[in-house]
DNA sequence: CAAGAATATACGGATATGTGCATATAGGCA
DNA sequence: TGCCTATATGCACATATCCGTATATTCTTG
């Protein structure tokens, strides 16, 4: 394969693991793979500052990793790929595991 | 659980996710992925600077994605978890599914 | 111990990222 | 139209990230 496709590729491919790679945005995802949810729930449940909350949810759409549906006033925001989730479970997973020498953090991870 | 320590998992999530979110990294990964090898087989290999090559070492052991072992004068690296490749390769497919519409870079992938 | 190979680190600078605060935009409705 | 709610964006700033180049460190071997 070209090998400038696949540089490019490889680009975006870190791109998308950016998207993860924020504690809000982590947040925001976990919150998504429950159910929709639009600006405000997601501000007042994760407790972020809205302006905030629409910045990252900006990066996520940016990255396609999120959808945005507006409904009258209301924009409501939805998982992309449920392999997302798939994606950080396996990565915490992995964190879980390094962590067996860390005691506190390992049993609250349990 | 203890909030503190939530926030400080998500933390630990987020930079484990942060070791991927860079090409140089994602190559580097993929590669040891195929067998273990010292830092001179991956700057060869992928073409990339020694000091760079070690650089993005260091950030990949400090977050124990990978393992250092040396053998005399050489340093030999491998996979800590192969679910970290598992996880990058739900994350391209993510990508190349999301990529649908920009046909060259889709086929690239197929 | 001296010399060489393999690896790691320091320094400097360019660029990117995360955030608070203020403000802009968009849609619904009186 | 004018107002209200929901969401997005601009600005400023602090911090982090990535990289090239030069230099240090570590280990082996003569």
């Amino acid at each position: 394969m070209n090998s400038v496709l696949e540089s490019e590729i490889v680009q975006l491919h870190a791109e998308i693991c950016a998207g993860l790679a924020d504690p809000n945005r982590i947040l925001i995802l976990y919150e998504l793979s429950q159910s929709p949810r639009n600006v405000t729930e997601l501000s007042t449940n994760l407790k972020m500052a809205q302006p905030l909350v629409s910045r990252h949810l900006k990066i996520l759409r940016e990255r396609r990793m999120v959808v945005a549906k507006r409904h009258g006033t209301v924009v409501e925001y939805t998982l992309a790929d449920r392999r997302l989730i798939k994606a950080l479970d396996l990565l915490r997973a992995v964190l879980r595991d390094g962590l067996s020498k860390h005691a506190e953090l390992a049993d609250a991870l349990a």
